[in-house]
DNA sequence: CACTTGCCTGTGAGCGCTAACAATGTGCCC
DNA sequence: GGGCACATTGTTAGCGCTCACAGGCAAGTG
């Protein structure tokens, strides 16, 4: 900065304001250094800058299996809005789904000066472990659950299930079958929450719900398991037969199809059939498969909004803030005869 | 730090010492100093570390689209690689495929004093535009192409596609179709070259490829050219009859198949497909796809490898540098009668 | 004409840390 | 016992930047 100065004819301060759009400096003193800059080819260095600022301009991300379309979604929104409010973005993958994971994380990014993170990470033991944590930055959580005092934004998992079910329910199915994602995971649990209010208002049985992992091949397993008891369903074994399911997400939805399809059963004709995310290969399913869209980047773009309005405004305003967005029910064949 | 000093009773040069491992501390001191960090919840600033090392330990990466399969998984590799080297990882994603778009990128990597930077950009125009770049940190990128004085990690595309193709031709075909990415994608052009070439040496008839753009609704479409050919194809055009397929990418293989299926071609009776990347979903499409698997992890953990080698060696070695990982060939039942 | 006001610019201090050097203490050799 | 090597600690000087303040100059005011 000192060379700019020099090559350009004024004191470092002057250049610094330059680079800061500091109204007062006259229009030739401007151009002046900004020539000299283009010539020295010097960029201000954020060290420094931070140094004395006290602000990094960093936020951290702490997202788990980013390899999934919904994470990696909403991570993409999340940075081009960080990057559009002049923000870097920093993530970091968790290995594992334990409390001590999720604080090594955090204390890498920590160590590297974010001044706040959004954690991608909707697992019940994960966030249980943020809300302990005192940390001396603002936090929000994505899918982070309700009942702790963490601001969140999330997708209403909840009124997304009762959207499915209840298409279900309406094209005639006396009851709805649920593959669930695993127990821990908070979007697991709100998506079968929501199917089990659905069926318990509309009086029907709610059958045992089959637990998957959300992977395809749970999905694959769980799909086995409900053929068979379409197959031996005349027989009756006290369970309600199975003429509908909602699988808690497209993935597991996908094997499911597949396991009907080997038992010789046809979707939607034997069995109806939705899922959840609507990922971009749901609609060339066989069949297309109906499903729950969730706006995955207006997610990241709104949690990134909920951070930066804290950290601008310096104080520290309810924990309990939410936003939510509403899913939207995409109907496609898996669930309508065509 | 200097309270940390004055609280164990030692200068702040000590406490920097105990933080930075030097050897020469006595262990009684080094205690006293981390029970002193430990009370009062110290973290060394990074910025005025990073200030006067002149080391920011932030390597910056530029991803296309990560909402895909291939770079998510890679960038979730990368990420972990520089984590274990003590390294942050600040990513910054493209909206647009354009030289000023990736300059913009990097412009804004540089502005928070990246050491290095990963691109993660296959596309034509980027990768030239980022080889007239003289930057200065060093830049690796991941299947950039081979053709630039940059070095590149990557898969060998061109093999995947020989294996691919060369697996349709060993089951009895008499040619194979193509279904190819966007030409400007360096993957969809080794891929065609590497389908080409397996042609070529059989003595084959090479068909003219089809153009897609990786979603699954451009495999759709060709999907539902090539369904047309097959069943003109009696009344003869010219071209060779349609029984195999490659198709570029598993995405658009997944269209391809709907798109067969919708015409009432049997896959793999009437029509052999392959794809490429072995998305999870790939063992659960209807039939399993034969796709070619690329170790995408393995790519981001080379892709550091090489980065931190050059940043720690300080010196500019060959800058034809390449790492090749081989592909693999997961055969299933859409190219083999099950 | 002195005085204020507003614009533009320069000066000096210091953000929190590490590198280099200086200073101390401790043990060992001759 | 003097001197040397070594281990351990403290002192000082910046790293490159921004903030607070001071100063100079032109224009307007009483």
């Amino acid at each position: 900065m000192a060379d700019v100065a020099q090559v350009a004819g004024v004191s470092h301060q002057t250049v610094s304001r330059v680079l800061s759009n500091h109204p007062n400096v006259r229009e030739s003193t401007r151009t002046e250094v900004l020539r000299a800059i283009g010539q020295l080819g010097y960029r201000r260095n954020s060290s420094a800058r931070a140094l004395v600022t006290r602000r990094t301009l960093t936020l951290g991300v702490v997202a788990c299996n980013p390899t999934l379309f919904g994470p990696s979604s909403t991570l993409f929104g999340l940075e081009e809005a960080a990057r559009d409010e002049g923000y870097m973005v920093s993530a970091v993958t968790l290995r594992r789904y334990s409390a001590a994971a999720l604080r090594e994380a955090i204390d890498h990014l920590s160590d590297w000066g974010v001044e706040g993170i959004v954690v991608i990470v909707p697992h019940r033991e994960a966030v249980t472990a943020l809300a302990e944590l005192r940390l001396p930055f603002p936090v929000v959580t994505v899918e982070g659950g309700h009942s702790l005092p963490i601001p969140v934004v999330s997708v209403d998992q909840w009124l997304g299930a009762r959207m499915a079910t209840s298409h279900l329910l309406a094209a005639g199915h006396r009851t709805v079958w649920h593959v669930a994602g695993p127990p821990s995971w908070l979007e697991a649990e709100a998506r079968a929450k929501g199917w089990r209010s659905v069926l318990e208002e509309a009086g029907a049985v709610v059958p045992p719900p089959i637990q998957g992992d959300w992977t395809p091949l749970s999905g694959y397993r769980a799909g086995q398991e409900l053929a068979g008891r379409v197959t031996a369903g005349a027989a009756g074994r006290g369970s309600p037969e199975v003429t509908a399911v909602f699988v808690a997400n497209d993935q597991m939805a996908l094997g499911v199809l597949r396991a009907l399809r080997e038992a010789g059963l046809s979707v939607p004709g034997q069995v109806a059939i939705a899922g959840f995310d609507d990922i971009p290969e749901a609609e060339f399913f066989t069949p297309p498969l109906t499903t729950v869209r969730q706006d995955f980047a207006a997610l990241g773009q709104a949690s990134i909004r909920l951070l930066i309005s804290r950290l601008e405004s310096g104080t520290r305003p309810d924990d309990d803030e939410r936003v939510v967005i509403e899913p939207r029910l995409i109907v496609r064949g898996s669930s309508t005869p065509s």
